[in-house]
DNA sequence: AGCACGCCGACT
DNA sequence: GTCGGCGTGCTC
């Protein structure tokens, strides 16, 4: 029998990042399994944790004497082997705890939710019960905690012994409870009830009639409702009678407008060539559980999605499960309808817009086997799938896919342990690959599948770059050239649409004194503060911290306060002012703030109930409107600036994404280019939809700067309120790795990082680069040990391998 | 994280 | 003398 349980604790901390043995009390001996969350004692005091269980009667060397476990939260694991390992795995590449990577897993609801209550415990006198406890025995010691008077009296009381303070953990998963009917009596009793009922009673005839027709089964009241035609009151009558019984019974929570319709699904598409070609070898991959990765490099258009959804019915087919993973942005309703309308009511859908209840009801779908395939964004790679037989990843360079806070995991890497734990394919797939993946193609790592056409046959739409330069100079300072500005008017006229994207990348809009120069910035971060007209206030968008637009400049008092810089307001209202007939949606992070507005802006596109879609980079994915003749980027190179070795490959990925989102159907299309740089290489590709040629150039750069896929990188940070204590931990990290690395391992820095201060904390960073180091990975889980401990002064340090930005 | 233990200054 | 300040180290 079971006595002993390994336990990692809710105690995210560097000391606490292992497992805690514990006994298990005979009453949960039974019920015990690897997995599954409990409440443990933890601490001197009286402190009660959640704790998953991650190992059950292994041999521990602790001999101290064991606490109990004091209950279990789940009746069934929620974390099964395969992701226990994952978890494991994950804590180690990441430098990260392991409980924050369970955590990341689940969905939300799982959290615990600790509760400090205090409780009287002995005789107080009556003015502080009354005052303090308003003559109930127990209060809540959150609401109280940040009144420090309050909280001095508490502890007072506590050391007279007259108060205790107490933990609860709570649960905040809650399933979802509707009523239901339970028909009481059969066929023939409810024939004999019809004698007691006056004939002219139809409704209580009616009722009596559904139940007799429903035989035994038990129904939702809403469904009963609408089957029977009755009234809800109806249905009261009937229990009154005892004919039925209100029961409540589990449902889940249906995100509003996504009912599958059952049984009308759509058939499989004809495939081209290619696009057989692709499937044949991802199809044979399933069928023999190969783990083998593919690289699908299709252009925009070539009908990836199709490929996709034929490989994931192939692996339907053989009995296994299929998780397709998106970037968030291009998680539409188009899209996800029509994986819905492929597979009806097996999919299931993790979006980041779903509610902790909903997200938490299509998890438990996946984790019953009630639904076989799983599309979401970044975190649903941890979808608790069994018998996986595919993973696909859709745009796999996008950058999203890697979580820029604890744990900095990349969806990619998940989902390749996933894959090799399930013997099943994964399938990268993009048109513009990301140069690690389309190196390890190049290397047979990754087997390469091509669609160089598209579906239609219809050519990829003429690109035509405009150097802004010169429409400044004629035009003074605007956001649209004669160019852009004829061929806008030139669908108007026609009833046709457009797209127009602003490139905000590392690019917001400021204000400056004309005067004296000065430039407002976050008095907590080393940035100057963005404007947002909507509420009328200047913004960190590091911090958050918030104050009004100045009228008159604080260091000159000069009067001469100018908005600089370009937000999608600015633009509407110069777009509104050039084309006043023209009908305009913006789209950007303030207007698509609120649930639900993303989709309600699209469809009204859609609708054509504008003539033109402005928007950020939120725009440039995944949409497929047939009207839409003319895409033009406003601003092609604000990001190329940046101290950012990705740069170019981000600026060359997002002019090829938007490109091919013009004249898709029988129409041809346009896309213009607005730059400042019109000779850059990334724009000068993009225009001629020249990604093999992209590629080899930015290799070339990336091969004589030493950066990926040539080196691999990791970055050190260390921060601190204090940057002379930020700058001495970095120094010292700095000094632990001079010793012991390979020569070829090359250490950048430290530096302060480009934006040095944030949250009023300063930041200083260091980057490693390294081909082959067998020493670097137990190195830094060193510096991590130690520098969280050393007394722990306020200095953090995280770790971030292979980071996105190096900003 | 949160708590106890422990060692110093300023109060009933 | 003690109350209570925070620095230090431990949690099965």
């Amino acid at each position: 029998m079971a006595e002993l349980a390994q336990v990692i604790v809710d105690v995210p901390t560097m000391q606490t990042d292992q497992p805690y043995t514990y006994a298990i009390p005979k009453r949960l001996e039974s019920q015990i399994q690897v997995g599954m969350r409990v409440i443990v004692p933890f601490g001197r005091g009286k402190r009660e944790v959640q704790g998953f269980v991650v190992g059950i009667d292994q041999p521990t060397e602790y001999d101290g004497t064991l606490k109990s476990i004091i209950g279990l939260m789940d009746l069934v694991p929620v974390v099964n082997t395969e992701l226990l390992q994952l978890s494991r795995w994950m804590a180690d590449q990441t430098y990260a705890f392991w409980i924050s990577c369970l955590y990341t897993m689940l969905p939300n609801a799982l959290k615990a939710k600790s509760h400090r209550v205090v409780r009287i415990i002995d005789e107080v006198d009556e003015q502080t019960a009354l005052d303090l406890f308003q003559g109930a025995d127990e209060l809540d010691f959150e609401r109280y905690q940040n009144d420090p008077q309050i909280v001095s009296q508490l502890l007072k009381l506590k050391r007279q012994g007259k108060v205790s303070f107490e933990y609860q953990v709570e649960d905040r998963a809650r399933v979802k409870k509707e009523t239901a009917i339970q028909p009481l009596m059969s066929f023939e009793q409810y024939e004999d009830e019809r004698v007691g009922v006056r004939a002219n009673a139809h409704a209580q005839q009616r009722l009596l009639s559904y139940l007799q027709q429903i035989d035994g089964q038990k129904v939702k009241l809403k469904q009963a409702e609408q089957q029977s035609g009755l009234k809800a009151g109806t249905f009261n009558v009937g229990e009154k009678r005892g004919w039925l019984k209100k029961i409540a019974v589990e449902t889940y929570r249906t995100p509003a407008g996504m009912i599958p319709d059952d049984q009308h699904l759509d058939s499989p598409l004809k495939l081209n060539p290619d696009q057989q070609a692709a499937v044949t070898k991802i199809d044979q991959a399933i069928d023999q559980a190969q783990n083998q990765t593919f690289l699908l490099q299709g252009v925009t258009g070539s009908g990836k999605t199709e490929v996709y959804l034929q490989a994931m019915a192939e692996a339907l087919k053989q009995g296994k499960t299929a998780l397709m993973l998106v970037p968030e942005i291009s998680l539409t309703p188009q899209m996800v309808n029509r994986v819905r309308r492929r597979f009806g009511q097996r999919v299931a859908v993790l979006h980041s817009s779903l509610s902790d209840g909903e997200r938490y009801d299509e998890w438990r779908r996946i984790e019953r086997g009630e639904a076989q395939v799983v599309v979401g964004a970044r975190s649903a790679v941890f979808a608790p799938l069994e018998n996986l037989g595919l993973i696909i990843m859709d745009e796999e360079h996008e950058t999203s896919y890697k979580q820029d806070e604890t744990p900095r995991y990349h969806a990619r890497d998940v989902a390749a342990w996933r894959a090799e734990y399930h013997h099943a394919p994964l399938v990268l797939g993009s048109a513009t690959p990301s140069l690690e993946s389309r190196a390890r193609a190049l290397a047979g790592v990754y087997q390469l599948l091509r669609m160089p056409t598209r579906v239609n046959q219809r050519p990829l739409p003429p690109v035509e770059v405009v150097d802004m330069r010169p429409e400044m100079q004629r035009n003074g300072e605007t956001n649209f050239s004669d160019r852009l500005l004829n061929l806008l008017n030139e669908r108007l006229q026609k009833g046709e649409q457009s797209i127009l994207m602003l490139n905000r990348r590392g690019f917001s809009s400021f204000i400056m004194c004309r005067d004296c120069g000065f430039v407002l910035k976050c008095p907590n971060c080393d940035i100057s503060l963005t404007l947002h007209m909507d509420s009328r206030t200047m913004k960190c968008h590091y911090c958050g911290h918030e104050e009004s637009i100045p009228s008159i400049c604080p260091q000159c008092q000069g009067r001469h306060i100018r908005y600089y810089g370009t937000g999608t307001e600015k633009v509407a209202a110069e777009l509104q002012q050039l084309m006043p007939s023209a009908r305009v949606i913006r789209m950007d992070v303030d207007t698509t703030r609120r649930k639900g507005m993303h989709a309600k802006l699209l469809k009204e596109f859609g609708e054509h109930q504008a003539d033109i879609l402005l928007g950020t980079q939120m725009i440039a994915k995944g949409l497929d409107f047939p009207n839409v003749t003319l895409v033009g980027v406003l601003n092609a190179d604000t990001g190329l600036d940046l101290p950012d070795f990705r740069a170019s490959e981000r600026t060359f990925d997002l002019l090829s994404q938007v490109s091919g989102r013009a004249g898709r159907a029988d129409k041809p299309g346009n896309v213009v280019i607005q730059t400042f740089n019109p000779d850059n290489y990334a724009i000068r590709y993009a225009q001629l939809h020249d990604y093999e040629d992209f590629f080899k150039a930015e290799m070339n750069i990336r091969y004589q700067a030493g950066y990926p896929p040539y080196y691999y990188t990791v970055r050190i940070m260390a921060s601190n309120e204090d940057e002379r204590a930020a700058a001495k931990a970095i120094y010292e990290i700095r000094n632990q790795l001079s010793v012991n690395l390979n020569k070829e391992t090359v250490v950048l820095g430290p530096t302060p990082r480009p934006i040095a201060r944030m949250k009023n904390r300063y930041y200083y960073q260091i980057i490693v680069k390294y081909k082959h180091d067998p020493k670097l990975h137990a190195l830094l889980k060193d510096i991590m040990r130690q520098t969280q401990a050393k007394s722990r002064q306020d200095t953090l340090v995280s770790i971030d391998p292979e980071p996105q930005y190096f900003m």
